[in-house]
DNA sequence: GATAGCGCTTGATATAGGTCAAACTTGGCC
DNA sequence: GGCCAAGTTTGACCTATATCAAGCGCTATC
């Protein structure tokens, strides 16, 4: 399944990436940035579809997402069936694993991607002598229990508009901070996708999206989203700030 | 509200504290043991209803339960209630302050309780002298985010019967974990919180519970709960191993 | 440029779980 | 030991969302 088009072993360093302010290097000098980018050289790009790993598989690195769009999802033997994020250029995915040594849930790409493949051993190693990245790593690590007490929250305690609501903010939060427009952009999941993540059915997500159409709030063409009046979408969920 | 009832610098160590094996100390030598026991030497207690830590708070220390229970809840301005997770003897909270330095959530005593504080500068800074104790830190943190993929699983995907069920049997695996009968226990949270916990109101916690009860499943008494049939509770859920 | 298939929208209907309400139990406190 | 407040159970009814179903429209492929 995973099909790895290419390995560089140059690529873009970390030095000069644009995303090194929001990604791990967050914080570090340039001394500790070249060994960090040492460790990160290996780069592997992925065409929609493919796996950066799947659940059942042992531990080997972290992920940085230099690029692209990636879902992680746990598939249950019973059926039951779960997304629990969708990530973008900048995150880290793949700390699920560090726990037992296996991967707990899938990343598959949305659309053709790029990452950093970070070898944990190596990364553990490297905090021990850098105690910035070691203190990044931690909280990079904690932000991912925050996000996920976000959802539980959202899951827990929120009806399908307010979800819908947080869901499209909290995109467009994201797609802001990495200088693309936080009114205007495209999804990369489909119906289906948002409505495993956000604990409703797509049909639900495809009549809350047009009832929000409806009321001015947004307008959807398919996967084109622009939101007309965050201001109001805000309000849907109690002007608090988007949860995920 | 935090009203510390004693401070020990001596206290239960480590080395001899029953809790070893799945605390933090987990699979450390004895030299190493003897290192950590210093940085844990801290020990408070709490009555009740104590707050351990307040959501706003600065990070301070990560917590080590050595006896007691807790519940860690978001409140959130606009009236939103969640809480994240019922903890017990052996785990660790206060993971959530990393992130931002700030605690995103707060923890209550639900009974009378006790704690080791790890200041977690001082924690930091030991993983880097022993690299046991750092990869056990961060298989820590890696089980709360798998612990919080199986919440969210739960409230996304299943059905208000079957969380009850992945709950009833999540807890009595903990329970037995800890040396205490898994099939009789006391709940030592009301029917809200485990409402909230589990994304429903408490009239159906409490009706769920009455037809596990009709249904031969287990038995309910107020808080002592009776777990009859496993088997069958587990098949609640499909069969799957408990997700929390 | 035609076609197939997947994804999306929308409608009609069903239902799990929420809401409101009342009565009962229990445990803490004076 | 009795009282009060908080917690719990149970019933009746309601609503948000699921389910089932049909048709439409992209988009990708040849």
């Amino acid at each position: 399944m995973q099909k790895i088009i290419s390995l560089q072993h140059s690529g873009t360093a970390c030095s000069v990436c644009n995303l090194r302010e929001s990604c791990l290097p967050a914080g570090i000098s340039p001394v500790e940035m070249a060994q960090l980018e040492e460790l990160a050289s290996m780069k592997r790009t992925f065409r929609r579809g493919d796996y950066l790993y799947h659940s059942g598989s042992p531990l080997k690195s972290l992920y940085a997402i230099r690029s692209g769009f990636f879902k992680t999802q746990v598939l249950h033997e019973n059926g039951l069936e779960q997304v629990m994020g969708f990530q973008m250029a900048g995150e880290i995915i793949g700390m699920d694993a560090i726990s037992t040594d296996v991967h707990t849930c899938s990343a598959v790409a949305l659309e053709d991607s790029e990452v950093c493949e970070l070898p944990f051993g190596k990364l553990e190693e490297l905090g021990r002598k850098l105690p910035k990245l070691q203190r990044h790593l931690h909280k990079i690590m904690s932000r991912e229990i925050v996000r996920d007490h976000g959802i539980m929250l959202l899951l827990g305690s929120m009806r399908a508009e307010e979800r819908l609501a947080a869901f499209l903010l909290n995109l467009s939060q994201r797609f802001a901070a990495r200088g693309y427009s936080p009114s205007a952009f495209h999804l990369r999941m489909t119906r289906q996708e948002i409505g495993n993540y956000l604990g409703m059915k797509l049909e639900t997500v495809s009549r809350t999206l047009s009832q929000f159409q409806e009321a001015g709030l947004i307008s959807v063409r398919n996967k084109a989203v622009e939101i007309l009046d965050a201001k109001n979408l805000r309000a849907f969920f109690g002007y608090s700030a988007a949860p995920i």
